[in-house]
DNA sequence: TGTACATCAGTGAACGCGCGTTCACTGATGTAC
DNA sequence: TGTACATCAGTGAACGCGCGTTCACTGATGTAC
Protein backbone atom coordinates (compact mmCIF):
# COMPACT_ATOMS: atom_id res chain seq x y z
CA UNK A 1 0.00 0.00 0.00
CA UNK A 2 1.41 3.23 -0.91
CA UNK A 3 2.82 5.79 2.00
CA UNK A 4 -0.76 7.32 3.28
CA UNK A 5 -2.53 5.89 0.86
CA UNK A 6 -4.74 4.93 3.87
CA UNK A 7 -6.10 8.55 4.62
CA UNK A 8 -7.61 8.39 1.15
CA UNK A 9 -8.98 5.42 1.95
CA UNK A 10 -10.53 6.21 5.10
CA UNK A 11 -11.93 9.08 3.67
CA UNK A 12 -13.52 7.44 1.16
CA UNK A 13 -14.77 4.81 3.32
CA UNK A 14 -16.23 7.67 5.80
CA UNK A 15 -17.88 9.72 3.27
CA UNK A 16 -19.64 7.17 2.03
CA UNK A 17 -20.95 5.51 5.14
CA UNK A 18 -21.26 9.02 6.65
CA UNK A 19 -23.80 9.87 3.58
CA UNK A 20 -26.02 6.44 3.92
CA UNK A 21 -26.43 5.80 7.74
CA UNK A 22 -25.76 9.63 9.25
CA UNK A 23 -22.51 10.41 11.98
CA UNK A 24 -23.56 8.55 14.82
CA UNK A 25 -24.66 5.66 13.54
CA UNK A 26 -21.39 5.35 11.59
CA UNK A 27 -18.93 3.65 13.81
CA UNK A 28 -15.03 4.07 12.99
CA UNK A 29 -15.21 0.25 13.08
CA UNK A 30 -17.34 0.31 10.02
CA UNK A 31 -14.99 3.03 8.25
CA UNK A 32 -12.22 0.89 8.77
CA UNK A 33 -13.20 -2.34 8.25
CA UNK A 34 -14.63 -0.53 4.50
CA UNK A 35 -11.40 0.91 4.24
CA UNK A 36 -9.69 -2.47 4.84
CA UNK A 37 -7.25 -0.17 7.43
CA UNK A 38 -6.57 -1.06 11.14
CA UNK A 39 -8.96 0.80 13.59
CA UNK A 40 -6.69 2.73 15.10
CA UNK A 41 -5.04 4.32 11.79
CA UNK A 42 -8.51 6.79 11.90
CA UNK A 43 -6.92 8.56 15.33
CA UNK A 44 -3.73 8.22 14.10
CA UNK A 45 -4.36 10.06 11.29
CA UNK A 46 -6.62 12.64 11.92
CA UNK A 47 -7.00 12.42 15.91
CA UNK A 48 -10.47 11.83 16.93
CA UNK A 49 -13.52 10.59 14.83
CA UNK A 50 -14.95 14.56 15.18
CA UNK A 51 -11.94 15.73 12.91
CA UNK A 52 -12.27 12.79 10.44
CA UNK A 53 -15.91 14.22 9.96
CA UNK A 54 -14.36 17.45 9.11
CA UNK A 55 -11.95 16.12 6.95
CA UNK A 56 -14.70 14.72 4.48
CA UNK A 57 -16.24 17.70 4.63
CA UNK A 58 -13.13 19.84 4.22
CA UNK A 59 -12.26 17.45 0.76
CA UNK A 60 -15.50 18.32 -1.14
CA UNK A 61 -16.77 21.84 0.46
CA UNK A 62 -13.25 23.60 -0.66
CA UNK A 63 -13.35 22.27 -3.98
CA UNK A 64 -16.75 23.59 -4.05
CA UNK A 65 -16.39 27.03 -2.80
CA UNK A 66 -14.22 27.70 -5.16
CA UNK A 67 -16.10 27.15 -8.21
CA UNK A 68 -19.20 28.88 -6.71
CA UNK A 69 -17.15 31.65 -6.24
CA UNK A 70 -15.87 31.70 -9.42
CA UNK A 71 -19.62 30.98 -10.86
CA UNK A 72 -20.52 34.36 -8.51
CA UNK A 73 -17.60 36.32 -9.99
CA UNK A 74 -18.48 35.34 -13.67
CA UNK A 75 -22.74 36.44 -13.13
CA UNK A 76 -21.61 39.45 -11.84
CA UNK A 77 -19.30 40.27 -14.32
CA UNK A 78 -22.00 40.30 -16.67
CA UNK A 79 -22.27 43.56 -18.96
CA UNK A 80 -25.61 45.12 -18.71
CA UNK A 81 -27.89 44.41 -15.65
CA UNK A 82 -26.71 44.69 -12.48
CA UNK A 83 -28.38 42.55 -10.10
CA UNK A 84 -28.60 38.95 -9.78
CA UNK A 85 -32.24 37.54 -9.55
CA UNK A 86 -32.75 35.08 -7.26
CA UNK A 87 -33.23 32.61 -10.14
CA UNK A 88 -29.30 33.36 -11.17
CA UNK A 89 -28.29 32.64 -7.36
CA UNK A 90 -29.62 29.83 -6.38
CA UNK A 91 -28.83 28.54 -10.19
CA UNK A 92 -25.40 29.17 -9.40
CA UNK A 93 -25.43 27.03 -6.58
CA UNK A 94 -26.81 23.84 -8.44
CA UNK A 95 -24.59 24.64 -10.74
CA UNK A 96 -21.30 24.27 -9.12
CA UNK A 97 -22.45 20.96 -7.51
CA UNK A 98 -23.17 20.05 -10.80
CA UNK A 99 -19.52 21.49 -12.46
CA UNK A 100 -17.26 20.74 -9.63
CA UNK A 101 -14.79 18.28 -9.80
CA UNK A 102 -16.40 14.43 -9.29
CA UNK A 103 -14.59 11.69 -7.79
CA UNK A 104 -17.28 9.16 -9.39
CA UNK A 105 -20.65 9.23 -10.25
CA UNK A 106 -22.46 8.93 -7.18
CA UNK A 107 -20.37 11.97 -5.83
CA UNK A 108 -23.64 14.99 -6.51
CA UNK A 109 -25.89 12.90 -4.39
CA UNK A 110 -23.11 12.20 -1.42
CA UNK A 111 -22.53 15.69 -1.83
CA UNK A 112 -26.12 16.63 -1.47
CA UNK A 113 -27.01 14.32 1.79
CA UNK A 114 -23.70 15.36 3.55
CA UNK A 115 -24.54 18.91 3.31
CA UNK A 116 -27.98 18.11 4.49
CA UNK A 117 -26.91 16.17 7.27
CA UNK A 118 -24.60 18.49 8.19
CA UNK A 119 -27.68 20.94 9.24
CA UNK A 120 -29.66 17.97 10.49
CA UNK A 121 -27.62 16.07 12.44
CA UNK A 122 -26.67 17.43 15.99
CA UNK A 123 -22.97 17.99 15.39
CA UNK A 124 -22.12 21.16 17.33
CA UNK A 125 -18.57 20.88 16.32
CA UNK A 126 -19.16 20.37 12.41
CA UNK A 127 -21.30 23.45 12.16
CA UNK A 128 -19.03 25.30 14.12
CA UNK A 129 -16.49 24.37 11.75
CA UNK A 130 -18.35 24.83 8.68
CA UNK A 131 -19.49 28.60 9.68
CA UNK A 132 -15.70 29.62 10.90
CA UNK A 133 -14.19 27.75 7.39
CA UNK A 134 -16.58 29.09 4.86
CA UNK A 135 -18.12 32.01 6.60
CA UNK A 136 -16.99 34.00 3.50
CA UNK A 137 -18.52 32.29 0.26
CA UNK A 138 -21.77 32.70 3.24
CA UNK A 139 -21.57 35.67 3.53
CA UNK A 140 -21.48 36.46 -0.42
CA UNK A 141 -24.54 34.20 -1.08
CA UNK A 142 -26.78 36.12 1.72
CA UNK A 143 -25.33 39.77 0.47
CA UNK A 144 -26.46 38.72 -2.81
CA UNK A 145 -29.62 37.31 -1.83
CA UNK A 146 -30.37 40.82 -0.07
CA UNK A 147 -29.48 42.72 -3.35
CA UNK A 148 -32.06 40.19 -5.14
CA UNK A 149 -34.77 40.64 -2.42
CA UNK A 150 -34.69 44.38 -1.70
CA UNK A 151 -38.86 44.49 -1.08
CA UNK A 152 -37.98 41.79 2.07
CA UNK A 153 -37.68 43.30 5.63
CA UNK A 154 -34.21 41.67 7.02
CA UNK A 155 -36.38 39.29 9.99
CA UNK A 156 -38.24 38.30 6.93
CA UNK A 157 -35.64 37.63 4.71
CA UNK A 158 -33.75 36.01 7.31
CA UNK A 159 -36.81 33.52 7.97
CA UNK A 160 -37.42 32.80 4.21
CA UNK A 161 -33.56 31.85 4.24
CA UNK A 162 -33.89 29.40 6.74
CA UNK A 163 -37.33 28.46 5.13
CA UNK A 164 -34.99 27.54 1.85
CA UNK A 165 -32.15 25.95 3.39
CA UNK A 166 -34.63 23.88 5.04
CA UNK A 167 -36.44 22.72 2.09
CA UNK A 168 -33.04 21.87 0.88
CA UNK A 169 -31.31 20.15 3.27
CA UNK A 170 -34.38 18.59 3.80
CA UNK A 171 -35.03 17.11 0.58
CA UNK A 172 -31.42 16.35 -0.33
CA UNK A 173 -30.57 14.29 2.56
CA UNK A 174 -33.66 12.37 2.17
CA UNK A 175 -33.39 12.36 -1.63
CA UNK A 176 -32.62 8.34 -1.90
CA UNK A 177 -35.94 7.82 -0.01
CA UNK A 178 -38.14 10.02 -1.61
CA UNK A 179 -37.05 9.26 -4.91
CA UNK A 180 -37.57 5.10 -4.32
CA UNK A 181 -40.95 6.56 -3.09
CA UNK A 182 -41.76 7.93 -6.24
CA UNK A 183 -40.54 5.53 -8.06
CA UNK A 184 -42.36 2.43 -6.31
CA UNK A 185 -45.45 4.36 -6.52
CA UNK A 186 -45.59 5.96 -10.32
CA UNK A 187 -42.43 4.37 -12.04
CA UNK A 188 -41.24 7.48 -12.79
CA UNK A 189 -37.02 7.72 -12.32
CA UNK A 190 -35.73 11.09 -10.60
CA UNK A 191 -32.21 12.15 -10.89
CA UNK A 192 -30.77 14.59 -8.10
CA UNK A 193 -30.40 17.19 -10.25
CA UNK A 194 -34.15 16.82 -11.19
CA UNK A 195 -34.53 17.52 -8.39
CA UNK A 196 -32.73 20.54 -8.06
CA UNK A 197 -34.46 22.10 -10.73
CA UNK A 198 -37.51 21.61 -9.46
CA UNK A 199 -36.42 23.20 -6.16
CA UNK A 200 -35.44 26.44 -7.84
CA UNK A 201 -39.01 27.36 -8.90
CA UNK A 202 -40.57 26.56 -5.92
CA UNK A 203 -37.84 28.58 -3.33
CA UNK A 204 -37.66 31.55 -6.08
CA UNK A 205 -41.33 32.12 -5.68
CA UNK A 206 -41.75 31.62 -1.92
CA UNK A 207 -38.50 34.31 -1.68
CA UNK A 208 -40.41 36.48 -3.66
CA UNK A 209 -43.70 36.07 -1.92
CA UNK A 210 -45.28 39.49 -0.61
CA UNK A 211 -43.77 40.29 2.55
CA UNK A 212 -45.79 40.00 5.41
CA UNK A 213 -47.87 42.93 6.44
CA UNK A 214 -48.77 42.72 9.98
CA UNK A 215 -47.58 40.13 12.13
CA UNK A 216 -50.51 38.33 13.88
CA UNK A 217 -50.71 38.66 17.60
CA UNK A 218 -49.81 34.87 19.51
CA UNK A 219 -53.62 34.34 19.55
CA UNK A 220 -54.52 35.03 16.18
CA UNK A 221 -52.82 33.13 13.66
CA UNK A 222 -53.05 33.47 10.02
CA UNK A 223 -55.67 30.77 9.54
CA UNK A 224 -59.22 31.51 8.01
CA UNK A 225 -61.05 30.69 10.86
CA UNK A 226 -64.60 29.34 11.03
CA UNK A 227 -66.43 29.76 13.58
CA UNK A 228 -65.32 27.02 15.75
CA UNK A 229 -67.47 24.81 17.91
CA UNK B 1 -47.26 8.57 44.74
CA UNK B 2 -50.36 7.92 43.31
CA UNK B 3 -50.96 4.64 41.11
CA UNK B 4 -49.36 5.11 37.50
CA UNK B 5 -48.55 8.72 37.85
CA UNK B 6 -45.62 7.06 36.86
CA UNK B 7 -46.02 6.80 33.22
CA UNK B 8 -46.77 10.06 32.93
CA UNK B 9 -43.97 11.62 35.02
CA UNK B 10 -41.95 9.18 32.57
CA UNK B 11 -43.54 10.57 29.23
CA UNK B 12 -43.20 14.20 30.66
CA UNK B 13 -39.76 14.04 31.28
CA UNK B 14 -39.14 11.92 28.07
CA UNK B 15 -41.39 14.48 25.61
CA UNK B 16 -38.82 17.52 27.14
CA UNK B 17 -35.61 16.07 26.74
CA UNK B 18 -36.12 14.51 23.27
CA UNK B 19 -37.51 17.87 22.12
CA UNK B 20 -34.27 19.22 23.42
CA UNK B 21 -31.78 16.64 22.65
CA UNK B 22 -33.21 14.26 19.90
CA UNK B 23 -34.00 10.36 20.51
CA UNK B 24 -30.62 8.97 20.49
CA UNK B 25 -28.71 11.84 22.62
CA UNK B 26 -31.15 11.36 25.06
CA UNK B 27 -30.49 8.20 27.09
CA UNK B 28 -33.22 6.20 29.79
CA UNK B 29 -30.78 6.98 32.95
CA UNK B 30 -31.72 10.74 31.77
CA UNK B 31 -35.49 10.19 31.26
CA UNK B 32 -35.58 8.55 34.73
CA UNK B 33 -33.65 10.89 36.66
CA UNK B 34 -35.64 14.02 35.74
CA UNK B 35 -38.82 11.80 35.94
CA UNK B 36 -37.47 10.32 39.46
CA UNK B 37 -38.25 7.15 38.67
CA UNK B 38 -36.57 3.76 38.75
CA UNK B 39 -34.41 3.04 35.67
CA UNK B 40 -36.06 -0.20 35.28
CA UNK B 41 -39.63 1.39 35.55
CA UNK B 42 -39.08 2.70 31.58
CA UNK B 43 -39.15 -0.90 30.33
CA UNK B 44 -41.88 -2.33 33.01
CA UNK B 45 -44.63 0.10 31.72
CA UNK B 46 -43.57 0.82 27.97
CA UNK B 47 -41.27 -2.30 27.17
CA UNK B 48 -38.35 -0.54 25.63
CA UNK B 49 -37.30 2.79 24.44
CA UNK B 50 -38.45 2.36 20.86
CA UNK B 51 -41.74 1.93 22.41
CA UNK B 52 -41.45 4.94 24.78
CA UNK B 53 -40.77 7.54 21.54
CA UNK B 54 -44.06 5.95 19.90
CA UNK B 55 -46.10 6.67 23.16
CA UNK B 56 -44.62 10.36 23.25
CA UNK B 57 -45.72 10.80 19.77
CA UNK B 58 -49.08 9.26 20.40
CA UNK B 59 -50.23 11.45 23.68
CA UNK B 60 -49.68 14.76 21.44
CA UNK B 61 -50.32 13.40 17.68
CA UNK B 62 -53.75 11.71 18.78
CA UNK B 63 -55.83 14.76 19.81
CA UNK B 64 -53.72 16.94 17.57
CA UNK B 65 -54.96 14.90 14.61
CA UNK B 66 -58.56 15.00 16.09
CA UNK B 67 -58.68 18.56 15.94
CA UNK B 68 -57.51 18.71 12.54
CA UNK B 69 -60.02 16.64 11.09
CA UNK B 70 -63.03 18.67 13.11
CA UNK B 71 -60.81 21.80 10.96
CA UNK B 72 -61.18 20.27 8.09
CA UNK B 73 -65.01 19.33 8.60
CA UNK B 74 -65.67 23.09 9.52
CA UNK B 75 -63.63 24.55 6.51
CA UNK B 76 -65.31 21.54 4.03
CA UNK B 77 -68.75 22.59 4.94
CA UNK B 78 -68.89 26.06 4.53
CA UNK B 79 -71.70 27.01 2.32
CA UNK B 80 -70.31 28.88 -1.22
CA UNK B 81 -67.12 28.12 -2.65
CA UNK B 82 -66.12 24.66 -2.67
CA UNK B 83 -62.42 24.33 -2.86
CA UNK B 84 -60.05 25.24 -0.03
CA UNK B 85 -57.10 27.16 -0.98
CA UNK B 86 -53.54 26.22 -0.11
CA UNK B 87 -53.19 28.93 2.54
CA UNK B 88 -56.34 27.76 4.47
CA UNK B 89 -55.18 24.19 4.26
CA UNK B 90 -52.04 25.23 5.99
CA UNK B 91 -53.45 27.44 8.21
CA UNK B 92 -55.82 24.80 9.51
CA UNK B 93 -52.79 22.89 10.26
CA UNK B 94 -51.26 25.37 11.99
CA UNK B 95 -54.31 26.86 13.60
CA UNK B 96 -55.17 23.03 14.92
CA UNK B 97 -51.75 22.94 16.72
CA UNK B 98 -52.50 26.33 18.38
CA UNK B 99 -56.08 25.41 19.48
CA UNK B 100 -55.23 22.42 20.74
CA UNK B 101 -55.69 21.38 24.19
CA UNK B 102 -51.84 22.45 25.61
CA UNK B 103 -50.13 20.75 28.61
CA UNK B 104 -47.95 23.57 29.18
CA UNK B 105 -46.80 27.04 27.84
CA UNK B 106 -43.99 25.18 26.18
CA UNK B 107 -46.56 22.75 24.49
CA UNK B 108 -46.91 23.82 20.96
CA UNK B 109 -42.84 24.84 20.69
CA UNK B 110 -42.31 21.03 21.97
CA UNK B 111 -44.37 19.45 19.58
CA UNK B 112 -42.78 21.59 16.47
CA UNK B 113 -39.54 20.52 17.71
CA UNK B 114 -40.78 17.12 17.83
CA UNK B 115 -42.94 16.95 14.59
CA UNK B 116 -39.12 17.74 12.90
CA UNK B 117 -37.25 15.31 15.01
CA UNK B 118 -39.60 12.55 13.76
CA UNK B 119 -39.06 13.57 10.35
CA UNK B 120 -35.06 14.54 10.22
CA UNK B 121 -33.47 11.78 13.04
CA UNK B 122 -33.21 8.35 11.53
CA UNK B 123 -36.14 6.63 13.71
CA UNK B 124 -37.38 3.77 11.22
CA UNK B 125 -39.67 2.60 13.81
CA UNK B 126 -40.92 6.14 14.39
CA UNK B 127 -41.75 6.45 10.77
CA UNK B 128 -43.43 3.50 9.83
CA UNK B 129 -45.52 3.70 13.37
CA UNK B 130 -46.81 7.14 12.14
CA UNK B 131 -47.53 6.39 9.12
CA UNK B 132 -49.76 3.84 10.43
CA UNK B 133 -51.48 5.11 12.98
CA UNK B 134 -52.48 8.85 11.43
CA UNK B 135 -52.30 7.38 7.74
CA UNK B 136 -56.23 8.37 7.66
CA UNK B 137 -55.63 12.00 8.19
CA UNK B 138 -52.75 12.18 5.85
CA UNK B 139 -54.54 11.25 3.12
CA UNK B 140 -56.81 13.32 3.58
CA UNK B 141 -54.99 16.46 3.56
CA UNK B 142 -52.96 15.18 0.69
CA UNK B 143 -56.35 15.33 -1.19
CA UNK B 144 -57.05 18.39 0.00
CA UNK B 145 -53.77 19.69 -1.57
CA UNK B 146 -54.10 17.88 -4.66
CA UNK B 147 -57.78 19.85 -4.64
CA UNK B 148 -55.94 22.90 -4.39
CA UNK B 149 -53.30 22.75 -7.17
CA UNK B 150 -55.19 21.04 -10.04
CA UNK B 151 -52.55 23.00 -12.29
CA UNK B 152 -49.40 21.29 -10.93
CA UNK B 153 -48.79 17.57 -12.21
CA UNK B 154 -48.53 14.55 -9.84
CA UNK B 155 -44.65 14.55 -9.70
CA UNK B 156 -44.74 17.97 -9.10
CA UNK B 157 -46.97 18.05 -6.61
CA UNK B 158 -45.10 15.09 -4.69
CA UNK B 159 -41.65 17.13 -5.03
CA UNK B 160 -43.28 20.10 -3.67
CA UNK B 161 -45.08 18.70 -0.72
CA UNK B 162 -41.86 17.39 0.00
CA UNK B 163 -40.12 20.74 -0.31
CA UNK B 164 -43.08 22.38 1.86
CA UNK B 165 -42.57 19.20 5.10
CA UNK B 166 -38.85 19.83 5.19
CA UNK B 167 -39.08 23.36 5.43
CA UNK B 168 -41.60 23.32 8.26
CA UNK B 169 -39.43 20.12 9.65
CA UNK B 170 -36.25 21.81 9.33
CA UNK B 171 -37.38 25.19 10.72
CA UNK B 172 -39.73 23.83 13.52
CA UNK B 173 -36.84 21.42 14.73
CA UNK B 174 -34.64 24.03 15.12
CA UNK B 175 -36.65 26.93 15.99
CA UNK B 176 -35.72 27.89 19.62
CA UNK B 177 -31.63 27.95 18.11
CA UNK B 178 -32.44 30.18 15.07
CA UNK B 179 -34.76 32.54 16.97
CA UNK B 180 -31.87 32.73 19.35
CA UNK B 181 -29.87 33.53 16.36
CA UNK B 182 -32.12 36.31 15.41
CA UNK B 183 -32.32 37.48 19.07
CA UNK B 184 -28.85 38.11 18.96
CA UNK B 185 -28.21 39.82 15.73
CA UNK B 186 -31.37 42.15 15.77
CA UNK B 187 -32.83 42.01 19.04
CA UNK B 188 -36.19 40.75 17.79
CA UNK B 189 -38.11 38.63 20.06
CA UNK B 190 -40.12 35.55 17.68
CA UNK B 191 -43.05 33.51 19.00
CA UNK B 192 -43.50 30.04 17.48
CA UNK B 193 -46.85 31.06 16.35
CA UNK B 194 -45.07 33.88 14.24
CA UNK B 195 -42.72 31.49 12.44
CA UNK B 196 -45.73 29.12 11.46
CA UNK B 197 -47.37 33.02 10.21
CA UNK B 198 -44.11 33.76 8.28
CA UNK B 199 -43.85 29.86 6.75
CA UNK B 200 -47.90 29.83 5.27
CA UNK B 201 -47.01 32.78 2.46
CA UNK B 202 -43.67 31.13 1.34
CA UNK B 203 -44.88 27.92 1.41
CA UNK B 204 -48.07 28.71 -0.58
CA UNK B 205 -46.36 30.61 -3.04
CA UNK B 206 -43.82 28.28 -3.92
CA UNK B 207 -46.47 25.33 -4.11
CA UNK B 208 -48.34 27.69 -6.51
CA UNK B 209 -45.33 28.58 -8.38
CA UNK B 210 -45.50 28.20 -12.34
CA UNK B 211 -45.05 24.46 -12.94
CA UNK B 212 -41.66 23.13 -14.25
CA UNK B 213 -42.48 22.87 -18.00
CA UNK B 214 -39.22 21.35 -19.31
CA UNK B 215 -37.39 19.03 -17.19
CA UNK B 216 -33.06 19.33 -17.96
CA UNK B 217 -31.17 16.79 -18.82
CA UNK B 218 -28.92 15.74 -17.06
CA UNK B 219 -25.87 17.63 -17.73
CA UNK B 220 -27.62 21.39 -18.67
CA UNK B 221 -28.85 22.31 -16.03
CA UNK B 222 -31.26 25.26 -15.10
CA UNK B 223 -28.59 28.03 -13.86
CA UNK B 224 -28.15 31.02 -16.09
CA UNK B 225 -24.51 29.89 -17.76
CA UNK B 226 -22.11 32.66 -18.74
CA UNK B 227 -19.15 31.70 -20.96
CA UNK B 228 -17.10 29.99 -17.62
CA UNK B 229 -13.83 29.96 -18.20
C1' DT C 1 -62.40 -12.22 60.89
C1' DG C 2 -58.61 -14.93 59.30
C1' DT C 3 -55.57 -17.32 56.09
C1' DA C 4 -53.48 -18.44 51.69
C1' DC C 5 -52.54 -17.10 47.39
C1' DA C 6 -52.34 -14.04 43.20
C1' DT C 7 -51.53 -9.80 41.09
C1' DC C 8 -49.11 -5.82 40.25
C1' DA C 9 -46.11 -1.44 40.58
C1' DG C 10 -41.80 -0.65 41.45
C1' DT C 11 -36.66 -1.57 42.65
C1' DG C 12 -31.38 -2.36 42.94
C1' DA C 13 -27.96 -4.47 40.84
C1' DA C 14 -25.99 -6.60 37.37
C1' DC C 15 -25.35 -8.20 32.42
C1' DG C 16 -23.43 -8.08 27.86
C1' DC C 17 -22.33 -5.09 24.21
C1' DG C 18 -20.37 -1.69 21.15
C1' DC C 19 -18.23 2.44 21.33
C1' DG C 20 -14.02 5.94 20.77
C1' DT C 21 -9.59 6.08 22.36
C1' DT C 22 -4.98 4.67 24.04
C1' DC C 23 -0.73 2.14 24.50
C1' DA C 24 3.24 -0.44 23.69
C1' DC C 25 5.05 -2.25 19.86
C1' DT C 26 6.92 -3.43 14.82
C1' DG C 27 9.32 -2.70 10.75
C1' DA C 28 10.62 0.19 7.03
C1' DT C 29 13.01 4.29 5.67
C1' DG C 30 15.89 8.37 6.32
C1' DT C 31 19.90 10.83 8.44
C1' DA C 32 24.44 11.82 10.78
C1' DC C 33 28.95 10.77 11.29
C1' DT D 1 30.47 1.18 3.36
C1' DG D 2 28.98 0.64 8.04
C1' DT D 3 26.81 1.75 12.40
C1' DA D 4 23.68 4.10 15.51
C1' DC D 5 19.85 6.57 16.01
C1' DA D 6 15.44 9.04 14.69
C1' DT D 7 11.25 9.28 12.36
C1' DC D 8 7.08 7.62 10.83
C1' DA D 9 3.04 4.66 9.10
C1' DG D 10 0.72 1.23 10.79
C1' DT D 11 -0.87 -2.56 14.22
C1' DG D 12 -3.13 -5.74 17.85
C1' DA D 13 -4.98 -5.71 21.99
C1' DA D 14 -6.86 -3.73 25.59
C1' DC D 15 -9.15 0.09 28.37
C1' DG D 16 -12.95 2.46 30.49
C1' DC D 17 -17.46 3.99 29.68
C1' DG D 18 -22.34 4.48 28.93
C1' DC D 19 -25.86 2.18 26.92
C1' DG D 20 -30.60 -0.61 26.83
C1' DT D 21 -32.22 -4.51 28.94
C1' DT D 22 -32.96 -8.27 32.33
C1' DC D 23 -33.52 -10.60 36.67
C1' DA D 24 -34.65 -11.81 41.16
C1' DC D 25 -36.80 -9.52 44.52
C1' DT D 26 -40.05 -6.45 47.72
C1' DG D 27 -44.17 -4.83 49.56
C1' DA D 28 -48.83 -3.31 48.97
C1' DT D 29 -53.40 -4.53 47.57
C1' DG D 30 -57.07 -7.60 45.96
C1' DT D 31 -59.55 -12.11 45.97
C1' DA D 32 -61.31 -16.79 47.35
C1' DC D 33 -62.88 -19.65 50.71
Amino acid sequence: MAQSDTVDRILDAAEELFADRGFAETSLRMITSKAGVNLAAVNYHFGSKNALIQSVFARFLTPYSATLEAEFDDLEARPGDRVLTVEEILGALTGSAVRMPQRNERGISIFMRLLGLAYTQSQEHLREYLEEEYRDIFHRFMGLLKQATPQLSAVDRYWRIQFMLGATAFTMSSSDALRGILQTKTGVETSIQEIAARLIPFLSAGMQAPDLMMVPRPEATASGQPAAG
